[in-house]
DNA sequence: TCAATCTCGACCAAATCAGTGGGTTTAAGC
DNA sequence: GCTTAAACCCACTGATTTGGTCGAGATTGA
């Protein structure tokens, strides 16, 4: 369980995907162009959400992603194990040294593996509906009506580059002491 | 706010800590070995504890780290905070440009920003003291007595290697699908 | 003085992050 | 049947982070 900007780009695409899908199939580009993530990069992320089955896709034209199962059944965690991908249990399977010394046995194993539990049923506590509600609850408008865009998608300018929130979850002044 | 294991050693090597201060100053060589974790990496997650007064150094032989303050005065955000260094808050802070098209205005800044805050105080609720009380509640031996349990709990061999925890936070089969 | 210990900085290989680019299918609509 | 919009796939890349090594001090107890 890793928590990185990967992750946040995965839930905060998955959101706008909820918000927006009862209309039909939504996609890459539009959501691109909405949150200001590449292309390239989401396409590598829904690959990754589709093979675990968190969306559907639809091709050809008209054609884009869907949510694989109602918005209440898929948690955050959800999100960020499939974007994440641990690889494998190498945890601490196999530190059969972990029990020299002085310390009983593996430590590290047994400690993180709780905090981290404690974290994922916090994560998998908090569903893609809860955050599509409070989004809506918030006042987002999600523009179905004006449009249909006319060829829109295009984002416009796109003036301000801003280096880039790189490696951010950041929070800030928040715990900045 | 990331979670890495970066923060994971960070938050392994204060419960060592935190379970052994009782007794003098604890040296990083000595946590090294009980958790390998190299002596190397362990200075660099150190100085930044210091730099953030978790944790006080006494050179010298006999010398070592404690804690800055009472173990319930630390939390596991304080840890993960102090080496992670998030920078500077880049998060959203200046997209202006991500109220174009038709999204109301910067999604993902207001949700990503509460559900950061909501992980930040569930890891601002544990403290350093609960982790240590859980892991001596688990009958960890600190090393002043032979043993308990005389090294039951044998998961013994494991003699594979698995090439290297790298990017864990890993939790294997709980998520696996 | 010696040795244990922290402190600091430079450096490093490997992995990950975030993104680009080029191509291929698939399918809707004219 | 073409064109086109979209998903799909894959190789690559620069920047950063991870986890670690090494060497040279600084500090202090014995």
């Amino acid at each position: 369980m890793r928590l990185t900007t990967k992750g946040r780009f995965a839930v905060t695409a998955m959101i706008d995907l909820a918000l927006r899908e009862n209309t039909g199939p939504v996609a890459l580009a539009a959501i691109s162009g909405r949150q200001q993530i590449s292309l390239s990069y989401l396409e590598q992320l829904f690959g990754k959400l589709r093979r675990h089955e968190l969306v559907e896709s639809t091709r050809g034209p008209g054609g884009g992603y869907s949510l694989g199962r109602k918005s209440e059944d898929i948690t955050v965690a959800d999100i960020i194990v499939a974007v994440d991908e641990p690889i494998d249990a190498t945890d601490c399977a196999g530190k059969e040294n972990c029990m020299g010394d002085d310390t009983g046995r593996c430590m590290t194993h047994d400690l993180w593996a709780s905090l981290n539990t404690k974290m994922i049923e916090y994560l998998n506590s908090i569903s893609l509906r809860k955050l599509v509600e409070d989004q809506l609850a918030k006042g987002i408008s999600i523009g179905e009506q004006p449009i249909k865009r006319a060829i829109s998608t295009q984002p416009v300018v796109k003036p301000i580059k801003i280096t880039a929130p790189n490696s951010v979850f950041a929070f800030g002044a928040a715990f900045s002491k």
